[in-house]
DNA sequence: GTATATTGTAAGCGTATACTTACGAAACTG
DNA sequence: CAGTTTCGTAAGTATACGCTTACAATATAC
């Protein structure tokens, strides 16, 4: 036997750095030259890594949820804080949403949703989302009542693009902070209640 | 003298083929010659109309709330159908929101946004979605009463994103069409009333 | 220590593609 | 008709970039 290969570490370890560079440049503008000196190593050690191109970008889509997730998870352990737990998370993202930058990497997927590879990313990752907030508002609204209605199913869809608006208006200075806060903390409470 | 030139007609001409291939590829792997081919000319032909590509895909971006303004024009003259302008703006978008596959073309140019030229555009085009849509939310709620509070414009932003978030779930195939056109009428009535 | 695998370095290749140039044909003006 | 400009065709250029290959260095298992 010979030296046991550190590929899954190294992924892990490159993944952020990936994520960002592509957040920032969009899918076809980053260059795996780019990626490579973003990552301090050569480009065929990417490769080694990954296949191609596109598979450090479908890494890169999944890393995002993973991240939000863990996020969230420690503001659901942490119940001290008063509040429900919707009404908590929505506090949070009201001061911290998109503070990453990492939306960015969603519009560039968007991009290139006709790649069966990219779209599969996409789909998990928005289901997750969905599926995450869906259960945030159904916990929340049936509270000891009867079953939350499907309504919570569009709401949680509507949360999503309060999000993903919030972002773009962000972006292209259309939206000062203040309102920014504002959108996610009052029209996503609106949504909470429907 | 000689010919008078057609410049302006040809763009318009072609500008809606422009569009759509850009919403089909995305920008960046819309190429020139795919452009030229279908518009049926020759590469430099489109070269004589924009001085490159990202002035046809800046054009494209224009033309893309040019058609909405046209259509919701039209609804908000036709004042026979019954309801205010804002109920029937929804009822009409819960029906044929996204129709025509250009959003695509806004999630493309989300991509390049940190192209001043693009990012501009983006800027001008969302200014206008918001404005127009902010405009129908103040009358609609400010009918004979007081002036409609601030709460209007991060309702417009609002209905901007879940215009946003049901065309990814249509794209995603994460939304049936029956749950795409409740989305827009049941929340998008939501967020109008307030 | 030695064999075997992994890690790192460096250069290069093939292709895709934005944009250009050159030139002939057609059309409008006076 | 004559002169000028636009319009259409075709080929070419230069570069950027994804990905590969070849080889040296290093670390682990036995």
């Amino acid at each position: 036997m010979a030296r046991p290969s550190q590929t899954r570490e190294r992924r892990k370890q490159l993944l952020p750095v990936i994520a960002r560079t592509f957040a920032e440049f969009g899918y076809r503008r980053t260059t795996t030259a780019e990626l490579a000196q973003r990552c301090e190593v050569r480009e065929n050690i990417l490769y080694r890594l990954w296949p191609d191109k596109k598979a450090m970008f479908v890494a890169a889509i999944e890393y995002v949820y993973q991240l939000s997730a863990e996020t969230w998870a420690g503001l659901l352990r942490d119940e001290g804080s008063g509040g429900s737990a919707a009404e908590r998370l929505l506090d949070y993202e009201s001061e911290h949403h998109g503070e990453l930058g990492l939306y960015r990497l969603v519009f560039a997927g968007l991009s290139e949703i006709d790649d069966p590879q990219i779209r599969g990313a996409l789909q998990k990752m928005y289901g997750r989302f969905h599926r995450f907030i869906h259960r945030q508002i159904a916990a929340y609204r049936g509270n000891g009542r009867q079953p939350a209605p499907s309504g919570a199913e569009l709401a949680a869809w509507a949360i999503v693009g309060l999000g993903t608006v919030a972002n773009i208006g962000r972006e292209l200075g259309l939206t000062t902070p203040r309102k920014h806060k504002r959108l996610i903390k009052e029209v996503g409470r609106l949504l909470l209640e429907g």
